[in-house]
DNA sequence: TAATATCATTATAAAAAATAACGTTATAAA
DNA sequence: TTTATAACGTTATTTTTTATAATGATATTA
């Protein structure tokens, strides 16, 4: 990870804050593009696995992203055949997702892929180092 | 800063520091907003203090942002007079680009608004773990 | 029973990122 | 020398991403 930045920028957390960030999801990006997946598949994925049914407008607000992108990826998931909308049992706008079968299973790979990404983008560190490093961040991400 | 995501994601180091990171940023930027900055006319401002006199295709490289990015970064910086455009001594194609009084002001008025939004940002952590957490990041973005 | 809000969706617009192309000047090769 | 290739800063163009509006159907509230 190339940083030949001016003193005061890269002595600066804030600034090594975001270039770090940027190059990991940079790589857990490209990682995914191989298994044809967007990171935003992943949120969509992940929500309908942990809240299913979920109807979309949920989906939106909890991952922060727009409802006509929402479409979007509802859309090419079930084309995968990794979810399928169904119609709402009471209210007759919304449209229930559920994980099928093979969602969960390619959840399941999606999951190995980011694990083994993750290991190794973090090992410059010692385990204990990972493990302060995570409590650090579940600190600031509560602030 | 709201994180109600399946737990799969928030147990995650990489989502977290992609959710942290982005967070950060959002209030460095507005931060830069209220005094007419976008973050890239800092990392010019920066570079320009370092390694002045550089002409813009240095600047370019090495903040990996396009050329055309550059023309429109300069051109708002020296607008405010904050820096300057000179004809290369040697070379009769290039520009050579110089920080006026103003813009040692103005970068030093940055830096402190940085500073106070970086270490509320951080202030969570305690004195050690923002040295440990500084440490782990230095780490990472060496390798 | 109106008025307002919400659902998923399509369509549109605004903004950002990336490429191409330009005239000029330098450099390297024939 | 010329000739070809590349680099400079700049403008113009294209592509991609992000955000907003508008839609028809249904729900909810006053």
């Amino acid at each position: 990870m190339i940083l030949n930045m001016p003193n005061p920028l890269t002595q600066n957390t804030g600034f090594l804050l975001a270039s770090v960030a940027a190059h990991a999801s940079k790589t857990y990006e490209a990682a995914l593009a191989e298994l044809g997946f967007h990171p935003h598949h992943i949120g969509v994925l992940e929500l309908v696995a942990a809240q299913q049914p979920i109807v979309q407008s949920r989906i939106a607000e909890q991952l922060g992203i727009f409802k006509p992108v929402i479409v979007t990826l509802v859309n090419e998931l079930e084309a995968k055949g990794l979810i399928k909308r169904h119609p709402h049992p009471t209210d007759k706008r919304a449209l229930e997702i559920h994980l099928l079968p093979k969602g969960v299973k390619t959840l399941d790979k999606i999951r190995q892929t980011s694990t083994t990404t993750l290991a190794q983008f973090l090992s410059p560190l010692s385990k204990t180092e990972q493990q302060q490093f995570h409590a650090s961040l579940t600190k600031l991400s509560k602030a």
